[in-house]
DNA sequence: AATTATAGTTTCCAAAAAGAGAACAATAGT
DNA sequence: ACTATTGTTCTCTTTTTGGAAACTATAATT
């Protein structure tokens, strides 16, 4: 094989931090990967990472010739499509992770979308809510809701979300509507994700603020779950429109505090802080921020 | 094999200008380049190089390929050089092209020394007084004496040349010693190369010119040759003092017409105008351009 | 126009390289 | 001391690659 996949591999082995990852990923053995390696850097005559038998760590020489590496694998990728995509298709596999409701509710059928018009490309999607390391995973994309803490990656807004209280009317037969944030500590709720925020933060209308702490009810990462159960009665829940738009249309679910604001959020598409990244790539994200807009489909109800 | 060695092949079938002659050059089948060739252009899903059964030209984008593969593999072997050269030698073969005369007088015993002292590179030398294209036979360096008429190469001044025109004690003491270049033309020439410039152009010490058309007695393509004939008493010959140094110090030969000059001569190395030279290549420029120096050794008698 | 010479392709076969999988060795964490 | 895990080594199989010669096409020659 030649330098230039070694080069590849070696720095998939850098990212995902260990030879045996670094296979799993790359679907070989990882005696093939120890081999190559060894071999790069017989050829280097030098080490590129130091491995005990429980963890490896990248030598100096190792971290000047990943760097360099990217540099030119991203120069070679660029010149492959320069040279190619004059007369062809967006090609190649398209390696990304989605968050599982959004990605079930919206990106599959943006995707199966995208797809369609580029039929070279092949898919491989991770469904899953955790929060990845995109590097060390090897995606080429990965997407969030919310806020971006740290900026180990690039990121670009595709789409606004909304979020509402809101209960079944039932619920809110039964137990009252609230017209005050304060108002919610009667209330059951049903809440997203585990402690991280244990109040909310509430804009009015006229611009104050206040932070309200609520004892939470039921708490699931899954949001179509929480919908289910707001629907089901079991009690108020701040859910994103892209998951319950229908149901709000429909009357299934019915808002309240619908004069106060929590901090807005947005869905990000977010990809490794490379020097560039591939075409492929950027057309999808083009492609998603083209469909969803700064007023989704799932907003205009 | 890798993208990269692809690459590689491609340019030497550019540069060389034909998949046989690409074929001679790496010492590979032609039947190899072929298919390689046919799979680089079937992965990138463009033609790079038109074929006909007589000629190759290149298409366009096979113009635009061959410079970026130019430029990325000069970052690798870069990249290559400075992981290694840490903790190594130089190393790797050393393709280049010498004049005979030259090369087996001088430059022969230089990369004697230069190769002890790099022991890991290998040398590869081709002895031939043609001008060859440097870009086509793929060396790393040539070697010309006299002027550069065209600059398809980037050169460096490696040694003054001078040259005296001398003759045999015997003979001047047979036919006279010439006073001024007028002189020459009762004289027997012995002349070095080919009819190209049929006249000599004389400078006096007072900077006056005379441009002086000489027959010629003998005329040959090797200078050793012309200075054994001179030494047999054959004729007076304009004799560059790297060849005739030892022959002019024993007096063997005696200069004439010491007021004139010719105008100055330089050897040159040669090297493709690539954006980067390598590092053994530019070593060696470097380390001959000090053995020689502004004054050669064999000016220094 | 027929012939020749040459450049590239194809085909077949041998050789080399690469990957899989399991056994092995080494060590960090318990 | 034990265990779990990581990387290496070994053998075997599969894949890829390169060489040789036959083949094809066409430019140059006659």
């Amino acid at each position: 094989m030649g330098q230039l996949e070694d080069m590849y591999l070696f720095s998939r082995v850098v990212e995902s931090g260990s030879i045996t990852k670094a296979a799993e990923q790359l679907n070989i053995a990882k005696s093939a990967i120890s081999k190559r390696l060894a071999a790069l850097e017989h050829k280097l005559g030098i080490k590129l990472i130091n491995r005990t038998t429980r963890k490896s760590s990248i030598t100096d020489a190792g971290v000047h010739y990943y760097q360099r590496s990217k540099l030119i694998m991203d120069e070679v990728e660029e010149l492959n499509c320069q040279t190619t995509s004059t007369a062809r298709e967006l090609h190649g596999s398209l390696n990304i992770a989605v968050p599982l409701s959004f990605g079930v509710l919206h990106l599959a059928p943006a995707l199966d979308l995208y797809l369609k018009q580029h039929p070279l490309l092949n898919l491989n999607i991770d469904f899953s809510d955790k929060k990845i390391d995109i590097v060390e995973q090897g995606v080429d994309l990965a997407f969030r809701i919310g806020h971006l803490e740290n900026a180990s990656f690039q990121a670009r807004k595709i789409a606004p979300i909304n979020a509402v209280f809101c209960a079944s009317p039932e619920y809110l037969n039964t137990h009252g509507t609230p017209q005050t944030p304060h108002d919610l500590k009667a209330h059951k709720i049903l809440k997203y994700e585990s402690a991280a925020h244990a109040g909310y933060r509430f804009f009015s209308l006229d611009g104050s603020e206040q932070l309200v702490q609520l004892d939470t009810h039921m708490r699931a990462n899954n949001g179509d779950f929480l919908m289910a159960m707001a629907n089901a009665g079991h009690g108020i829940t701040y859910l994103p429109t892209f998951i319950g738009w229908q149901a709000l249309a429909t009357q299934a679910l019915v808002p309240v505090l619908e004069n106060y604001q929590l901090p807005s959020m947005h869905a990000y598409a977010i990809y490794p802080a490379n020097r560039h990244l591939p075409l492929k790539v950027r057309k999808l994200i083009d492609f998603l921020v083209e469909r969803f807009g700064d007023n989704p489909y799932w907003d205009q109800i």
